[in-house]
Formats: C-alpha cells, structure tokens, sequence
DNA sequence: CTGGGAACC
DNA sequence: GGTTCCCAG
C-alpha cells in the first residue's frame, strides 16, 4: 500500500513535468518583470511601455484550419492583461490597420478561440498596405505549412524599440517599424525552421522568402530567445534556414 | 450589420 | 472570380 503511493506520487510528478516541458517549448523564455498572460489557445508578453504585446505564441494544427465558426470583429480588452491596452477607438481614423498578431483566421476551429484571438493585446497598428499584402500572404502560407507538416509552432510580434512613433488618444502606443513571425515544425520526422522580419510599410518584393532569415539572427535583432528548450544537438533548426521545406 | 476596397491566388 | 485582410457609416 505504502509502496503503491510512492509510485503514483512519483508518477504525477513525472507526468506533470513531461507536460510542463511540452508547453513551455512553444514559446520564447519570458524575462524577469515581463506580464506573461496565458489564454487557451496562445501565450503572449504584453510590454506596458509600447502598449503592445512583445510576442504571441501558439501551435496551428492541420485540423484547426478548416473554419467552423464565423469570423467575429468584437474587438475587447484582454480580461488577463492587469493594465490597460489600447481600445477599438484609438485605431479609429489612424491611418492603420488594426493588424492581428495571432491571425483572426487562424482560431476559426471554435467560438472562445475566435473571441480570444479579438482582445486588443492581439492587436498591433500595421499598414494597410502591409496586412493586407504580403503579411497576409505570408500567414497564408503559415496554414499551408500546418496543412503539409500536421502541425507548425508558431512566434510572432512587432520589433520594439525605443522611440517609435506613438498613436492613439486614450492610450498612447507604439507604431512597429517592422515585424516578425517564426515558423517552426518539430516532429518526429522533421525538424525545420524558419524566421521573417519584414517592414510594417508596402512590401518593394512580393516574395515572402526575400525576407527569411535564420531564427538565431531573428534573435539577435529581438534580443529574445525564441525557442529556449530546444536540445543543443538540434540548434541546427535554430541557425539554418532549408528552403525546401518552405517553398512549395 | 451591411457595403465596399485592395491585394493576391 | 473567390478569399481574406480590413474600414466606414
């Protein structure tokens, strides 16, 4: 008897940490003093000084891209981010686009998705020309990757840096200068990523691939360290971009 | 909520 | 033409 809780105690215990250990791989180390909110569907850092979220974190499976509910535009605050975001009315007449970091798109599999993926911390000032050209292509492709690979990882935020034009009446926040998304596969058959920082202005190359870089190189410009649970002898995903497994 | 625009397949 | 980013009213 006494034996018998032993092991199942040391059983929880290992369980639990197995688990620990596959959630946290998603997404990038959060430093000491950083608001790190989690919803079901995806993490995110929120940075008070910018009033935009630093990343946002989640994992596209190849079945939550078929579409099951309708796309909302109920634009709310994030219940779990404790200071204020910006609200609908501080994009009115900017000039920007109320840009989605996690695409709207992407959380289509049920309703909570769709109303989480809405919360203005998702939200970041973008140019109409950029969302609605090639960021959005290249989170068409993202979809497709999910599709191909059963199930893609996948990091994204603005580029925040010290003075960046501010927008905004109620709360003033940050204009990003560009953005950046990285994609990575990890299964076990293939193990493969890849990173893109591109301009928040209309793209001069329509391809998505002039902006691919590696994500060690992503984490030098971000100064973030994206995927800090991946095994040393697999860094190579890290600082090597296989094009192949991208292009279609 | 409806209509329309732009970019890209 | 269809899809998917949206905005304005």
């Amino acid at each position: 008897m006494n034996s018998f809780k032993w092991v199942s105690i040391i059983l929880i215990i290992v369980l639990f940490a197995g688990c620990q250990a596959k959630r946290q791989f998603e997404w990038p180390k959060v430093q000491r003093k950083e608001q790190f909110v989690q919803h079901k569907y995806f993490a995110l850092v929120y940075d008070d000084t910018h009033e935009l979220a630093k990343w946002t974190s989640y994992s596209l499976d190849s079945d939550e891209v078929y579409p099951y509910v309708e796309r909302s535009y109920n634009y709310r605050q994030d219940p779990k981010v404790s200071t204020f975001t910006p609200t609908y009315d501080d994009y009115k007449k900017s000039g920007f686009d109320r840009g989605h970091l996690i695409p709207a798109r992407d959380m289509m599999f049920n309703e909570l998705a769709q109303v989480e993926v809405n919360y203005m911390s998702n939200i970041t000032p973008q140019e109409p020309s950029f969302n609605r050209g090639i960021w959005r292509v290249l989170e068409r492709n993202v979809r497709r990757w999910a599709n191909q690979y059963d199930s893609v990882l996948v990091v994204t935020g603005p580029v925040l840096k010290d003075s960046l034009p501010q927008i905004g009446d109620m709360t003033q926040f940050s204009v990003p200068e560009s953005f950046f998304k990285t994609v990575m596969v990890y299964n076990d058959t293939i193990k493969s990523g890849i990173a893109f920082h591109i301009p928040n202005r209309k793209a001069e190359d329509s391809d998505i691939f002039q902006y691919a870089i590696t994500i060690d190189s992503l984490e030098i410009i971000t100064e973030m360290d994206f995927y800090p649970r991946i095994p040393r002898k697999l860094q190579y995903v890290e600082d090597t971009v296989v094009f192949e497994h991208w292009r279609k």
